[in-house]
DNA sequence: GCCGTTTTCGGCCCGACTGTTTTCAGTCG
């Protein structure tokens, strides 16, 4: 059981309980040892072991108990209990933006709701304004609702999809010998900023041996199809894995056609027929004869096909194909080329760490600098600071600079872009920040024409080096704000102001097609984690892949440069 | 269910927004 796993239960207890109505706070408690447990970092089963976990704030006596049975067990009985008493899609119910676990218990004591489904009928049939606390508009806004659940219904975070797939091909390769490689192929392999379902390819002689193997994993909560070398499973957590199971002539055949995409794969298949060729997932071979060509190496297929290879996160069809013909794929950035971390949270607003936790964690994976950005005082449940509380960390975050060698620790703010586009520390203070980054968190639905005007007002302001998470997106849960883009771009590129790619995994903003957007226009980009915790900041990792799908090369990313190369070229202070 | 005392039980992040009400409950972050 991972961290992850133990968090999961905790927190859909938490949830349960909530719309339980148990007593109030108690589901808090589950809420945060949840929180707890997910950003440990270290496993909790060690913890366990070494009879510290009661150290963990948050976690007392019965808490204890509750993990130990769930590590133990694999289950919790008191979960159980509550998944008996409500349907299993009330956890989907309660993802439903505007009902909360009392409106949610109101419609299951009144109408036995089981599924979304059942809420989006009784709001279109109006069954529910009568309802107290209900009215028309509240329908409505449960059909909107509904309808971006059902949009995003059956995909998942990427981060959530490699966890799965790395599990399972750790699973997979216990089998020893008779397994040489197991690759994930797909839009995980291509960095998707979601994942529908995983493609795992095995290279092995013994298909029927793998395929056993796999069936009798412990996650498998359903078969939904086995052939002679293909086995399709759902597991318990919803998500659907192909493994194909291949010889080691078709592999390189295999992992081009299973990677993708659709349109990329349209591309290369009308060019082998140029060609007089014709490529399957088996093999490159020629039309007339059927003699294999090419097959058990992506570059090998590639190279006949008179390419270079194209990086998975390229394959979309977007100018790769003919770009790797004409010699011209960019040199894309990599994670090794990434010195340092602009945006980081400490304890001072909503992060887990200090300081020092910070800079150290950061030193361990071999970066130069870092910025602490913590909230400002306009972000009120963050515990965001004022002007007093950023100079007094600004101070103690260059104290800890001091004492490390070869590292600097910039003093920095995620200062928030108020409804206007002030921002909300003065000026005095901003100016005595390395690195100020911007971001929206509140009036996220103003007109588009209104939310363009409050960015460009922002970006107006001398003191904003960066703009962080542009677009405000949560994947799988809420839209990008609305504004002109293009204006933006365009402002950012004017005043010398960075725009962020936000690397955690749940918002990946800006978005790749945006990103690439933004380096045509020739504006700076940082890539940052946004860590609210040191367990976060592997997260880069996705915010590299991004910026790899949106073509960017390492010249095109600020936070690639040594430290006094990278301080030259943020913008200028006035 | 945890925590910190007021040491044995009361409070639990809290302010803003929305849509419902007609003074506020529920939701969100």
């Amino acid at each position: 059981m991972t961290n992850r796993d133990v968090a999961r239960i905790l927190r859909e207890t938490a949830q349960l309980l909530e719309v339980e109505g148990a007593q109030i706070g108690r589901h808090r408690s589950y809420e945060r040892a949840a929180q707890q447990i997910e950003t440990l970092a270290e496993p909790v089963a060690q913890l366990v072991e070494e009879k510290r976990l009661r150290e963990v704030p948050g976690i007392g006596e019965r808490m204890e108990e509750h993990i130990g049975e769930i590590l133990g067990t694999g289950k919790f009985r008191t979960h159980q209990k509550l998944l008996k008493k409500f349907p299993p899609e009330i956890l989907d119910m309660l993802r439903l933006q505007g009902l909360g676990p009392k409106k949610i218990a109101l419609l299951w004591k009144k109408f036995k709701v089981k599924t979304v489904a059942d809420i989006a009928k009784l709001a279109r049939d109006q069954k529910l304004r009568g309802l107290a606390g209900f009215g028309e508009k509240t329908e409505q806004n449960i059909l909107k609702a509904v309808a971006a659940f059902q949009q995003f219904a059956g995909r998942f975070h990427q981060h959530k999809a490699e966890e799965a797939a790395e599990k399972l091909i750790a699973y997979i390769e216990k089998l020893g010998k008779k397994v040489e490689r197991v690759t994930a192929a797909g839009s995980l392999r291509r960095g998707r900023e979601t994942i529908g379902d995983l493609d795992l390819l095995v290279l092995s002689t013994d298909a029927e041996a793998v395929s056993r193997h796999v069936l009798a994993y412990p996650e498998v909560a359903e078969k939904l199809a086995r052939g002679e070398n293909k086995v399709s499973i759902k597991l318990t957590n919803r998500m659907q894995v192909d493994v194909r199971i291949l010889e080691k002539k078709s592999y390189g055949a295999a992992l081009v056609y299973f990677t993708g995409s659709k349109p990329h794969n349209i591309e290369l298949r009308r060019i082998a027929r140029e060609k007089g060729w014709t490529l399957n997932e088996y093999a490159l071979t020629t039309l007339k004869s059927g003699k294999w060509v090419a097959g058990r190496t992506e570059e090998e297929v590639y190279k006949k096909l008179g390419l270079v290879w194209i990086p998975p996160e390229l394959r979309e069809s977007a100018g790769e194909v003919e770009a790797a013909a004409g010699g011209r794929l960019p040199r894309l950035v990599e994670l090794a080329d990434i010195c340092g971390d602009l945006q980081m949270h400490t304890t001072e607003s909503d992060g887990k760490n200090s300081i020092e936790e910070m800079a150290a964690a950061a030193r361990a994976r071999g970066y130069e600098y870092i910025a602490i950005t913590d909230h400002s005082k306009a972000v009120t449940v963050a515990n965001g600071m004022d002007e007093k509380r950023a100079l007094a960390h600004a101070r103690r975050i260059r104290q800890a600079s001091k004492k490390l060698d070869r590292f600097r620790i910039l003093a920095g703010v995620e200062v928030d872009i108020l409804k206007d586009g002030r921002l909300d520390l003065n000026d005095e203070v901003l100016a005595q920040l390395d690195v100020v980054v911007g971001s929206i968190h509140s009036y996220m639905n103003l007109e588009p024409a209104e939310m363009t005007e409050r960015l460009l007002a922002a970006i107006e302001n001398p003191h904003l080096k960066i703009l962080g998470h542009p677009t405000g997106r949560l994947l799988l849960r809420r839209e990008p704000y609305h504004y002109d883009l293009e204006k933006i771009l365009s402002a950012c590129k004017k005043r010398g102001v960075a725009v962020e790619c936000n690397a955690f995994p749940d918002r990946l903003d800006l978005r790749d097609v945006d990103l690439r957007a933004a380096r045509e226009r020739g504006v700076k980009v940082v890539i940052s984690t946004d860590a609210h915790s040191t367990t976060h900041l592997p997260y880069m990792k996705y915010g590299v892949r991004t910026a790899r799908r949106a073509w960017l090369n390492k010249n095109d990313v600020l936070n690639t440069l040594p430290l006094d190369r990278f301080l030259k070229a943020l913008r200028p202070s006035p």
